[in-house]
Formats: C-alpha cells, structure tokens, sequence
DNA sequence: TGTACATCAGTGAACGCGCGTTCACTGATGTAC
DNA sequence: TGTACATCAGTGAACGCGCGTTCACTGATGTAC
C-alpha cells in the first residue's frame, strides 16, 4: 500500500476570490463545532488543519479567533430564525397551532444541533448595546430588540399576540408570557441536552405543549 | 521597598494530617470556580498555586483533575439541595407556599453563585447509572434516583404531590409536572445568566411564581 | 534514654503537547507600458 | 506581442505560554529496638 501524499497546499483560490477563503473557515469552525460539541474547539490551528492552510493564513480574513465564533454565531442565529419561522408558516392558520408549531421547532433545533444551541444560549453572547451594567428598562408591549437572537425572540411575542387577538389566549402581557416561554423552551433544550441519561417524557412535541399551553394562557388549545 | 519572599513552602502538615489538604485542594478548586466563572479554570497548576504547593502534591490525593471537579461537584449538589430543603421548611405550612418557596431558593442559588449552578448543569454531568444509551424507563409516580441532582430533583414532585394532597394543585402527573416545573426553573437561571442584558422582569419571586403556578397546576393560590 | 529507620507529605526539574501570534518569505497572476 | 512589476493569497519556522504528567528526590517525624 503506497503512503498517500499529504493533502496539503491545496489549490490556492484565484486573483479577487480571496475571500473564498473566509467562507471557508467559518464552514470548518462549524463542522468543529458539531464534531466536537463545544465552541472551543475552534482554535486557529483546528481550522487551519480543517481546510489545509497554514494557520497565519486566517489572519487575512478575521482578526481573532473570537472574530471566527462571531461569524459563526451569526450565521446559526440566522438558521434559529429561519427554522421557527418555517415551523410557524407551514404550521396552517390556526394562531395557537402556529405557536406551537414555533416552539417545537425551537427545541427541535437544539436538540437536534446541541452544540450549535449551546454557541448561541451557552456563555454571555456578543453583547452589543450599549452601558453593559444597566440592564435596559423593558416597556411593556415592546419586543426588545438589543441583542442578537431577537429577532429570534421576537416571533414569540408576536405568536402570543395572535392567539390573544383571535381570544385564544388569556394573556395580558404578551411579552412577559413570551419571556416565560422562552425560558421553558430553553431549559427543555439544555437539560435534555446535559442530562441525556434522565427518564424525559419521549414525546418533545406533547412536551413542548405542556409547556407552552399553561404559560401562553392558551385557553382553547388548537 | 523590600521585596517580600514568595509565600511557598507553605508549613508542611502533621504526621496523619496529610488528609487536610485534600479539603484545601478542594476548597481552591472552588475558588477558581468562583473567581473565573468556570470549572475549566479548575488545572492542576491553578489549583497548587492557589494553595501554595507544587502542582504533583496534588496526585497524593486526587487521581486526576476530574477527580477534583467531581469532588467540588458532589459537595455543591449537597449544597443546593440543603439551600432547597431549607427555603421549603422556612416557609410555613401552606404547601403551595413551600412548593413556590423552594423554587425561588432554587434559582435564587443558580443566581447567586452561576458559575457554581454551570458546573452542576452544564456540560454531561457525572452520569453513574449502567448503560448510557438505554435512557431508563420513568415509571409514573416514582422519582428517578439515577443521576446525581436527583436528591435535589425529588423534593419538586414531592411538594407538588403535597399540593394535590391539600386540594391546590390540579396535577395528575406529579412527576410530569416536576420535570415541566424543573426545565422552567433551570432555563430561567442559565438563560439570565447567559443574558444579563435581556430586560427581565425585575422580581425573581414573581416570575418564579409565573412558572410555577400553571406548570403546577395550582388552583388555589397562596 | 538514645538511635536507626521506615514512612509520610511534599518538592523541583523536566518532558511533550497544543495553543495564539510574529516574522520574513514565496510564487502565481493580472496589468501597465 | 513582450516584459517588468505590483499585488494578491498564501507559507513555514519560530517565539513564549500554560498545561498534565513523570521522575527521582528531600527532609521532618513518629516508632521499634
């Protein structure tokens, strides 16, 4: 058996496709992501190993290695959206069942890619605001929109608000219900995740309900 | 100004005493926790050089660094289960009064001490139980006693239970509802913790009370 | 009471590893003249 | 059409760091004779 040659220098990208290269760096510190479960192992030189380039070649495209997870960060909240969004659309008309439908693909989506939830809700998150001490008041009514994923967030507010409008919902402050929402939905998909081993209900989807159901003051379940 | 001697060479302990470090390894271990927010502060090295010993004096006493978590580990779920059991048994009589009140201590402690609350819930935890895939069957009604945390775990259907016993909760499924009341719970501390700047409301009791009164299915208030 | 000795509790130097980052460089390719 | 050259897209060696772990050791202290 010959001993391949390693597959090293690879072909490198054309005249103005430099930034072919930034693409792929942020695919290979996802796949490290998955492959290893935990945002750590995106260091320069796993990435560098993950596409065939020389570590110091990344420094043409990020900054940092920070500069790469930000990349990615932004690119999985994107995904986060768009999932809920997709669950929320094709769940049909019924408002309560669009709700839901939401939820279930939230938690879906993290059970389904733990260590791309974990890079999201894991560690304090790229806080862009302003002062990082004062806390920002929360007006009622108002979906807050000051930090990543709240766009994400704010598909939660606005479900509620629907099932409220079509009297399906008690709710009297959709953004706090929301906010208990989300809270749920987000330790179902951690626990489950850092417990594998406890006896969970099998059905995600009967338990997203059970959740939801009481704390959006669902009063005429779909 | 002198230059002070560095402080190592610490007093050697007594003949039979060699045990006493074993409990300072722990408590600086702790300490790291504490100060950088995380168990993966916890290295040998850090943890010598908070005592003051040389780094392999460590193996006389711990096999590992694992060994040394697991220790920390073990005595924080002792821990909350005591802070748990005490908020409950300060509360007075009134079940629901008890139920609610163990659920604030428990993410008053999640809370109070994050970095703490991460190393029991994040990340797999130390699973004892036999095969890890076969995830254990839940037989209604009993509480689940594979996993540690689980001491702390069964005080909620325990309270829940005294609830329904007292006429003021609807639940038909005490550990059902446990598990709902205990996602509820975790993702409120992880997800305040994780995001300081969201704009939560500001009362930890009420929004503890938020959850757990419909997740409970309490009818009668306290 | 004196002394040899085993044991206990811990030390200090060294190893190899992966890491971020720096530095000077290389070699293909498009472009101006 | 030919050629000098700037630029682009990367390379390879080296640095200093903290880490877990190993190894042979040291020196105080209790105990047996």
């Amino acid at each position: 058996m010959e001993t391949l040659p390693e597959i090293r220098g690879r072909r490198r990208n054309a005249r103005g496709q430099g930034a072919r290269l930034a693409g792929e760096i942020v695919a290979a510190a996802l796949a490290l992501i998955d492959r290893e479960g935990t945002a750590e192992a995106v260091t320069l030189r796993a990435v560098a190993r993950e596409i065939g380039i020389a570590a110091p070649s990344i420094y043409a495209h990020f900054t940092d290695r920070d500069a790469i997870v930000a990349a990615v960060t932004e690119q999985l909240f994107d995904d986060l959206t768009e999932a809920i969004r997709a669950g929320i659309t094709t769940a049909g008309l019924d408002p309560v069942g669009r709700l839901v439908a939401g939820c279930e693909e939230y938690v879906r989506f993290g059970l389904g890619h733990p260590a791309r939830y974990g890079v999201l809700f894991a560690g304090p998150g790229p806080d862009l605001g302003p002062e990082p001490d004062e806390p920002a008041v929360l007006r009622p009514g108002e979906p807050p929109t000051l930090l990543f994923g709240m766009e994400a967030f704010a598909l939660l507010p606005e479900a509620i608000g629907r099932c409220v409008a079509a009297g399906s919902s008690a709710s009297t402050d959709v953004v706090g219900d929301a906010i208990a929402v989300w809270v749920a939905l987000h330790g179902t998909v951690t626990l489950r995740v850092a417990r594998p081993r406890f006896p969970w209900p099998e059905s995600v989807s009967g338990f997203v309900r059970q959740l939801v159901l009481p704390l959006a003051k669902i009063t005429v379940p779909a």
